[in-house]
RNA sequence: GUCCCCAUCGUCUAGCUGGCCCAGGACAACGGCCUUUCACGCCGUCGACAGGGGUUCAAAUCCCCUUGGGGACGCCA
């Protein structure tokens, strides 16, 4: 069998289950998921749950739904790397065969106390590699170490930070497999990669430093070396690490505040990468153009307003049609209700442009889709429009829109002006009360417009109900 | 401390095979227009090549140094 079958591009998720998924993790899921999708690749995802303290099922399960709701679909079964400690002992055995590994047994102490000793002397803290040639066996409490070579300089190309060149005196012969049998971080991520015929490593940039001790791992084990890429960290707006302060939170908090998963993929991919001076993509548009290039090297910082900004452009982007279903969960959340849909359809395009999110969409659907006989009014707007000139003028209204054969958006418009125009008033003096009398506040959409989506005995029974108050 | 990486408006960025850039777009801010309110939209203003040396006829673009920032130095992942 041969490897030509197998699509060249293979990429990789490996979240760790310690956590939900975050705006960092998700944006290096979407690059390698783009990156497979655009080179009609595979695109795999790894659970890397190993610490088997820290490692929690629900995390697991919370990642995989964020992933779903992003729209990052996987191919094949997500790979728990729990359920491979056999394949990872078969490395170590070949290593410790070869002769690319040994066994230490130096206790966490003593390698704590060579580190103290290395730090102090102004050096990088390392394991002297004292039990390196002394040919010892297997035995309790001892480590499997990697062979690493004393001299000469690890080099990789990066996907996106270019040139990247290591001594090989930096690095110190890293634990393969604890003391308790499992196997570290660096020997599984590599022992997976070559098993899963990884083909392009993207990951954080806080994984540039394992790359050449995982390069290592890839020489002894005798394999090719796939393509590295590591994209920069995001950042908080005050450019320090991001954290839940600076109101960058996980993926499953966006989604409960109303946003759209491609509007997050859109923000989050524009963070690192561009296509000259687009803003708004669509998923389509990303599989399309998104090829690993024009990838940032510099770190970016995390701007919710921006996001914000990407978000409504994407909802004033959909069909009332589309938007119904999507809204339903937040109307319900808001205890707004939400079983007209002929009315849902008219009511949803006048709050399409005031609206950021699904949330704020749903509060601002609440005047108009709430019936008369339920509607809340503003005291204090009721109190500052209903004056006895202004309940006047809803009391005239009311008896003038009664009459109204056609009870459309023109005719509207063109009646509530003839009203002004005909008692030389000014619009500023009648839509106030209108309004608020309408509505219930100060605030919304097109006075005609919004009379137009109730239908006419909905505008004519609000008016009703405001001239009793 | 040591090593690695990075450096264009407050932020995201275009530009980086040197001349088309006294640096373009977007968010934010500010001002205006539209207007029945709130928004949307439209128009405009403010605003950056971190600093210093080179290389070159010519540098945001190439090289070096300084400064600043980030990351890593675990029997965590």
């Amino acid at each position: 069998m041969t490897n030509s079958a197998l699509p060249a591009i293979v990429t990789r998720f490996a979240p760790s289950p310690t956590g939900h998924l975050h705006i960092g993790g998700a944006r290096t899921a979407i690059f390698c998921w783009l990156l497979a999708r655009h080179h009609g690749g595979r695109f795999v995802l790894r659970i890397e749950d190993t610490d088997m303290e820290r490692s929690r099922q629900e995390y697991t399960d919370s990642i995989l739904a964020s992933m779903r709701w992003l729209g990052l679909d996987h191919d094949g079964d997500p790979v728990y790397q729990r359920q491979r400690f056999d394949l990872y002992n078969e490395a170590i055995d070949q290593l410790l065969a070869g002769g690319h590994a040994y066994w230490c047994r130096c206790s966490p102490d003593e390698v704590e106390t060579m580190r103290e000793k290395a730090r102090g002397e102004g050096r990088k803290p390392r394991y002297d590699g004292r039990c390196r040639d002394m040919g010892l066996a297997a035995g309790p409490g001892r480590v499997v170490r990697l062979k690493a070579p004393l001299s000469g300089r690890i080099v990789f190309e990066d996907m996106v930070k270019g040139h990247i060149a290591v001594e090989a005196s930096e690095l110190d012969d890293m634990v393969l497999r604890k003391a308790d049998g499992s196997p570290t971080y660096n020997l599984a991520v590599v022992v997976d990669d070559i098993a899963m015929g990884i083909s392009h490593v993207l990951r954080g940039d806080d994984h540039v430093n394992n790359t050449p001790r995982q390069i290592l791992i890839y020489r002894a084990l005798g394999a090719d070396l796939p393509l590295f890429g590591h994209v920069p960290m995001i950042l908080g707006p005050d450019r320090q690490k991001l954290s839940k302060r600076h109101g960058a939170k996980a993926v499953i908090e966006y989604e409960k505040d109303g946003l759209l998963p491609e509007a997050l993929v859109n923000y989050l991919v524009r963070l690192g990468w561009s296509h000259g001076d687009q803003e708004l993509f669509s998923l389509e548009d990303l599989v399309r153009l998104f090829d690993g290039k024009n990838l940032n090297s510099a770190a970016s910082a995390f701007d919710p307003e921006k996001l914000m900004w990407v978000n409504a452009q994407h909802l004033r982007g959909q069909s009332p049609e589309a938007l119904l279903p999507r809204l339903l969960p937040f109307l319900a959340e808001a205890g707004v209700p939400a079983t007209d849909e002929p009315l849902m359809a008219r009511c949803i395009p006048l709050v399409q442009p005031r609206a950021n999110s699904l949330t704020e969409m749903a509060a601002q659907l609440r005047p108009l889709l709430t019936p008369a006989k339920d509607l809340i009014y503003d005291e204090a707007a009721l109190a500052r429009a209903m004056t006895p000139e202004g309940r006047e003028h809803v009391r005239a209204l009311r008896t003038t829109l009664g009459a109204l054969v056609d009870f459309d958006r023109e005719s509207l418009h063109a009646c509530l002006h003839g009203y002004v125009e005909q008692r030389a008033l000014k619009f500023k003096a009648v839509a106030p009360p209108l309004r608020v009398a309408l509505l219930g506040s100060a605030g919304g959409p097109d006075l005609a417009d919004a009379m137009a989506a109730l239908g006419k005995s909905e505008a004519l029974a609000r008016l009703d109900k405001a001239l009793q108050l």
